[in-house]
DNA sequence: CCGCATCCGGCGTGATACTG
DNA sequence: CAGTATCACGCCGGATGCGG
């Protein structure tokens, strides 16, 4: 029911896309539902401390269970995001660390990061403001 | 299997935090709750293209659901990321635009854009080899 | 007519307990 | 220590309805 032309050639790599081909607009839901959880950032962001292992990182990052960090790696290296090495010992020990393709998300979770620290509170005051004057 | 583990220091990044401190992984962990969901970058990233309206937004971004698009416009206007403009008209209008606020997430956006652009077809590749390796 | 709140069904998520 | 199995809850999505 859109009946639109599609431009197929805006593929707009060098530098910032001014606009979000709708083709592009699937490739990047897709890569936003992998990376763009709320867990994924995280564990990415946290591993960026380097080698680290399942319970230490189920210690890093507050509020996580067990099973979403265990699917959370899992899906990462499944990815290719991050390596995972097992040792067969006892007691076992299992370390992750970020591949050369979770690698360059660094740079953009490290700018995330700072975004958050930056912004937070200014988030927090817009969202009392909203909360103080549309009390209705 | 892998066997390899990669060495990884601790590399000092442009921006505040090379590593992420405990009680800022609270912090990050919040704001990721927030701009971190699947459906908050894509409607960012969609308003990037300027000034939009519910339904336009809604065509615009594959697979969202009208409940979610309601939900997350109200969250990120809650939040101060975005404005909202309600025209008392018939039929009734509502525009929806980046406040500065969300407008300096605009270049991490991007980035992110970019990123997932260009690796995709890396994630792809990768989870296709794991696929047919561990089949098990 | 558009925007969006509400109601219900299904599945993903989280806490606990258990296995290797 | 690393990860899976189980179950109950809560959130997501689709349909419906209403207000402006």
């Amino acid at each position: 029911m859109d009946g639109v032309a599609v431009q197929r050639e805006t593929v707009a790599l060098p530098g910032p896309c001014s606009r979000i081909p709708v083709e592009n607009a699937d490739i990047v839901r897709q890569i936003l539902d992998r990376v763009g959880d709320k867990w994924t950032l995280m564990v990415i962001a946290t591993l960026r401390g380097g080698v680290m292992r399942y319970t230490d990182l189920l210690r890093a990052i507050p509020g996580i269970s067990q099973r979403m960090l265990s699917r959370t790696l899992a899906q990462l290296h499944h990815d290719g995001l991050i390596t995972r090495t097992a040792y067969a010992e006892v007691p076992p020990r299992v370390e992750y660390a970020l591949a050369p393709l979770g690698d360059s998300l660094n740079d953009i979770v490290v700018s995330l990061i700072d975004w958050a620290i930056t912004h937070h509170d200014e988030i927090r005051q817009h969202r009392a403001r909203f909360d103080t004057a549309g009390e209705h």
